[in-house]
DNA sequence: ACCAAAAATTGAACAGACTATAATTTTTAA
DNA sequence: TTAAAAATTATAGTCTGTTCAATTTTTGGT
């Protein structure tokens, strides 16, 4: 049996994210070395290539890791959302910006996401799109039991209205990332001005 | 007088500029090397660095001097808008669009958000950001002398409106070019029905 | 026209991501 | 137990963006 080997793999694999993610995090993405993640690894450079194809897919690993437990967040609130629908959709964001933010700090999140662009026909690129579509597709997801407990009156597709709502969120938290005037009350305020308007318009107030 | 001195500084940053323009479009950006725009533009690679910090920051100088054109021939659309509000923004965005995508190809186009993005705090990074305003200041007009001639009734502020076009737009602009599945005319047919859902939700129709 | 200071240019050297590889170690399966 | 297969390691090497000390050019004053 391939046990044992497909064990070790694994565990140097997760070795490698656990390094890269706390030097990431302590030093920043430009200022980490390859070199200095191995050394925390106790692997050779070269075995970090052998796990990822370039420095940039493995920064990408390491942001996928969180993805699923910030949507798990997400699926807790959707279970049992606040009556107001507008509050309901605040929190969500809350939940996935909350997450984002104690896990990396803005200026790693603008080497993220301008690794996701650079790598965006990579695996790992991919995946992180495919993560923005999950939240998407959750986001949708709460406003169709929002819909379906009365609390709003949809009067466009939920898919659209759930990329309307992530598109702006996310438009907004790169303009937080990348923005020194913006502080976190700010992007709170401005998240909620937007979803305001988008539940006008898009949906009625309930019956 | 230091004329000559400005003289040959303005030539120089201009030739650059052409150099690093008509290698970054026909080779692509990675692909360019900073020696080959040196050679282009008859200076030595350090002279490059005496204008440019980066070569990143050189890349957004050269998307930046588009940016005036393509806002006006959007201020063109507004002066004379079109009598439907839909069809008047979807107009708008497509002068945005063809405008960007008759300069730069996609690939090119990951590439300038994600410099961007890395470089969001200097000179270029900023200048890149300061455009994405202005663009959504001129959305935010279009919807205001819309509102003014009576062929749409605003029920939110309108540069919250803009806003809201603009950040829907870039985000599904950036969709297009970082997938390969999706072609010209679903990225139109996606601007058109995004658009729709905001103008129908963030205004009444004509009394 | 000449000179010293200031500014700009040059090209060689550096840094760090990534590659190639030969030697070594570990794992597997019989 | 062992030989083949697979993975790791150390090291040397490539490639390219960026830096910097030396050199050249420009300037303003005389």
């Amino acid at each position: 049996m391939a046990q044992l080997r497909e064990q070790q793999k694994a565990t140097r694999r997760r070795d490698i994210l656990i390094a890269a993610s706390t030097l990431f995090r302590r030093e920043g993405y430009e200022e980490t070395r390859v070199e200095k993640i191995a050394e925390l690894a106790k692997l050779s450079t070269g075995t970090i290539y052998n796990y990822f194809p370039t420095k940039g897919d493995l920064l990408l690993a390491v942001v996928l890791l969180d993805g699923d437990a910030s949507l798990a967040e997400g699926a807790a609130l959707i279970a049992d959302p606040p009556d107001d629908a507008l509050d309901a959709v605040d929190r969500l964001m809350r939940i996935y910006i909350d997450y984002a933010l104690t896990h990396l700090d803005a200026k790693l999140w603008c080497s993220v996401m301008a690794t996701a662009l650079n790598q965006s026909r990579s695996e790992f690129g991919r995946g992180y799109f495919n993560l923005s579509q999950r939240l998407t597709d959750q986001l949708a997801e709460l406003v169709t039991t929002l819909h379906r407990q009365g609390k709003l009156a949809l009067t466009i597709d939920a898919a659209l209205a759930g990329r309307l709502l992530f598109n702006t969120m996310d438009h907004l938290f790169m303009h937080y990332i990348t923005s020194d005037e913006m502080d976190r009350a700010s992007l709170d305020r401005g998240l909620h001005q937007q979803n305001e308007a988008l539940l006008l318009g898009v949906a009625q107030p309930p019956a």
